[in-house]
DNA sequence: AGTGCGGCCTGTCCGC
DNA sequence: TGCGGACAGGCCGCAC
């Protein structure tokens, strides 16, 4: 569950039936994420209330008058609502249970994710100072991203996918920008021309807010409890669809790597 | 400063 | 049927 849609799909879900609500104690039962979790979260946060969840990129911060939680899902991740007798599986980290008689589970069978503690601004975290625009707002354009490939020599995939430049990009949807924009994905970052990067920016916005509305997408490996894949993963363009047809030239999709992950497009459309 | 790569982790899938 | 190995993925941290 890696990309900011499913992220953001989250922070919708949970955060009318957690805000404003006192927290009780929090059960950490696995402590070794991408970074160990903080094992006394239940004295710094019994009988806090949750005042706020808001997200940065692919970050969640449940915010509290005593300091901030920095959640991230990593890869497989999930984070919702339970009765809190519910019975932890093998993968359910964290539950942090509420007064009002629900609890929020963290699950995350490949752990890349995290749940980190600040005092301090949680946007002044090293995890978060540094990281580009929100994709979905004005400061993120084609004309930010033409300055920002100044000099960078990088493949454009790997430009936009990186979150210092700009946050909420991963594998999937930087496929699929870069085929509605018609960019090859090796091409250059600084080899692209401005009215090129608006196409660009414009279509990681078109993508992005169309997935937030379907719900996020899916993974192969994020098929949900019932069985069924996101709604999104019917949408999608090039991502797992090497050694097929072009949807637009019939052209025959080709697929490389770049930098170690899984890259799709049409050797005709995309330049 | 920018780039490239190793490492973290487990479930799934493939071939033998 | 059982087993080993490749693979998927985000992204930090390091070396250059």
């Amino acid at each position: 569950m890696p990309e900011l849609p499913e992220v953001e799909t989250t922070r919708r879900g949970i955060a009318p039936h957690i805000e404003q609500q006192t927290i009780t104690r929090v059960i950490v039962r696995q402590t070794q994420l991408r970074w160990p979790v903080p094992t006394d979260l239940t004295r710094k946060l019994s009988q806090q209330m949750l005042q706020r969840v808001v997200r940065r990129g692919k970050y969640l911060i449940l915010s509290s008058t005593q300091g901030h939680m920095i959640i991230h899902l990593g890869m497989s991740g999930r984070l919702y609502l339970i009765e809190p007798t519910q019975i932890a599986q093998k993968h359910d980290h964290i539950d942090i249970i509420f007064a009002h008689g629900k609890a929020l589970r963290f699950t995350d069978p490949r752990r890349f994710g995290c749940l980190l503690w600040t005092q301090e601004d949680p946007y002044q975290h090293t995890l978060l100072k540094d990281l580009g625009p929100e994709p979905l707002t004005d400061d993120f354009n084609g004309n930010y991203l033409y300055q920002q490939a100044r000099n960078r020599t990088v493949d454009v995939k790997q430009f936009i996918m990186n979150s210092h430049v700009v946050v909420g990009v991963g594998n999937i949807y930087a496929n699929e920008a870069l085929f509605k924009a018609g960019i090859h994905p090796q091409r250059s970052a600084k080899h692209i021309s401005l009215e090129r990067y608006e196409y660009l920016a414009s279509a990681i916005k078109h993508i992005l807010s169309a997935a937030i509305q379907q719900g996020g997408t899916t993974l192969r490996d994020f098929i949900s409890g019932d069985g069924k894949p996101g709604y999104f993963q019917q949408h999608l363009s090039v991502y797992s669809r090497g050694d097929q047809a072009c949807l637009n030239c019939t052209t025959t999709l080709r697929e490389i790597r770049i930098n170690q992950r899984s890259t799709v497009y049409c050797p005709q459309c995309q330049r």
